[in-house]
DNA sequence: TTGAAAGCGCTAACAA
DNA sequence: TTGTTAGCGCTTTCAA
């Protein structure tokens, strides 16, 4: 039976409380709280120990802790849109369970794009003397790093900025631009079209590139007509549906699951049939929309959780070192019923 | 000109560098850094502080004041599934901002239904000495409360438990399906459908209750044939397209924005205009999703943010007490263009 | 096998 | 106006 004499106030209970209790020192409480290796502990004393414990409710002060031993257990991570989509999400999901693996805690700070923001969560974070910072973005783009990161370990998560010598980690978009193109090519599909995107981006060269590359592979022809641009959006996707069917493709590759919605809109008025008469391929895997539309699309995942959970791999130093500080994540296909 | 002696590695600057290097006590140098009022500190002296700090790069160690001071400046923010919708990521954001206000910092913990990392993450925080704790689920429901938690302040946020006589900081689902009703009767509607969820929630019982008080406001008569039951996901609203317009309704609430867009989907396929032939209101108001549809739906907001930064408010006692430990919280209207 | 004591970086009386 | 001193809760030599 436990007495928890600490409850919701009143002076906690420290080390000090225990070693009275049980009649010893406070050192010794230390010891078999850390379960020290050096000294050894009587089977009896640690039994009083534990005893006293339980009695009073003792639960280790990390902020003490931390200052005595030196070192801190916290990492930073700062997010610069975690409302607006899951991705941020994803990624501090998957930071922190590795963080954590490694007993690590996380202190997030989100900070729209507000640069004062930013910084003082940076101040923030250093003044807890943080084991070191993951910098992330939302969407996979070159940043230019805040000066005051530089003050700490730091790794750059879905983003990257060339010359820092920061690492970063990043989605493979040219893998995942071939992943998605060889889901068409395989279903037996000779002219694919691909809808990009229209603002410049890693994404918009990377999964080109990979497009053309799928292509070559499989001897297909690389034909200019068939790439498309439309604003990344439902929008967009919608807009360009005369245009794919005009292009003749029997098959889409969309920069995102957002185009391919608005394309299934398109398709749909005017009474096409997907993926009888075209197949299409998403990128993203949003699963509100990926998992949901009618037929549920086929896509390529953004591995933001394993993003976020590499970042702190790297920054821990356990992942194998990249010379470029480049650290490339793969895309997956994801297969559901549009091919 | 800085020169940041502690740069990455090495011993950190502290007080006592300070204070040597500008010839004064640490007492001093602690006044003028937390710009106490008490203690009278000389101009010259203060400036001598100044430089000295300027010079070395002193950072405040966080840790150690919070020993010293002895309450810490961490909240504690346990939240059930992050990563799967935006909205998880809005409780943190708005929690995060108010927070952030009133000098506090989010320890954020993720887990996702996994009971032991529940109580890990729970510990971790007391261990932390945090202020309180929020504890978030992702949509709204009864939960049962962690023994852990209350050995601490804590809030329930988009949850509640009632019995436990925890603060709870929920949605107000009558009040917002209420909102979205009147939408539609303002449009002139009097044949009002409502396309209700198949899981037990405060969420199916809510909006119900709002939907009839609005009819009822206006003298509308509640016709049970007219509220039909669905899964809450896009193949639910799909699948009862032919029973809304069995029903004869020249409108529909939809449990939720998904179900808005299933519908969507089965008005195109028969050929029905929205909102011409029949408009639709939704709810959750979910970017992707109700932004971008075609007519942008129009739809009533679960206030996430709102939610998040209430709950550090009650938290920390700012929020006038509710007799029943239950705020709640408005749901607005989100005009488009569906109705 | 255990304890005493110093020290982590900072704050807060209280003196001077 | 400034410095001395005693902690905050814990870890860690070093002695006993």
């Amino acid at each position: 039976m436990r007495t928890e004499r600490h409850s919701k106030h009143g002076a906690p209970v420290t080390m000090r409380d225990i070693a009275k209790e049980a009649g010893v020192s406070v050192a010794t409480v230390s010891h078999v709280v850390n379960n020290k290796q050096g000294a050894r502990i009587g089977e009896e004393t640690r039994q009083r120990v534990h005893e006293a414990i339980d009695l009073l409710g003792y639960r280790t002060n990390a902020l003490a802790k931390t200052l005595s031993v030196g070192s801190s257990r916290f990492i930073g991570l700062v997010a610069d849109a975690i409302a607006t989509t899951p991705f941020a999400g994803q990624i501090i999901h998957g930071a922190q369970d590795e963080a954590w693996k490694h007993g690590y805690v996380l202190l997030v700070a989100n900070i729209d794009g507000n640069k004062a923001a930013e910084n003082d969560a940076i101040a923030m974070m250093l003044e807890h003397q943080v084991r070191g910072i993951l910098y992330s973005t939302w969407y996979h783009r070159e940043i230019e790093v805040p000066e005051s990161l530089h003050q700490t370990d730091t790794v750059l998560v879905d983003c990257f900025s060339t010359g820092s010598g920061l690492p970063a980690v990043v989605p493979d978009e040219e893998q995942g631009g071939k992943a998605a193109t060889q889901e068409l090519i395989d279903a037996g599909h000779q002219r694919i079209a691909f809808i990009n995107t229209t603002t410049p981006s890693p994404a918009l060269t990377g999964r080109l590139a990979g497009y053309r590359s799928a292509l070559e592979s499989s001897g297909l022809e690389f034909d200019a007509s068939l790439v498309i641009s439309a604003v990344p959006e439902q929008e967009g996707g919608y807009e360009v549906t005369s245009a794919i069917i005009a292009s003749g493709a029997s098959a889409v590759f969309c920069h995102n699951d957002r185009v391919a919605m608005g394309l299934y809109d398109g398709l749909r008025v005017r009474g096409l049939d997907v993926p009888k008469d075209i197949a299409v391929v998403g990128f993203d895997n949003q699963e509100v929309i990926a998992a949901h539309l009618r037929p549920p699309l086929t896509t390529v995942a953004l591995p933001h959780y394993e993003i976020g959970a590499a970042g702190i791999r790297v920054l821990l130093g356990l992942e194998r070192e990249q010379d470029n500080a480049l650290y490339l994540i793969n895309c997956p296909a994801i297969k559901r019923q549009s091919v």
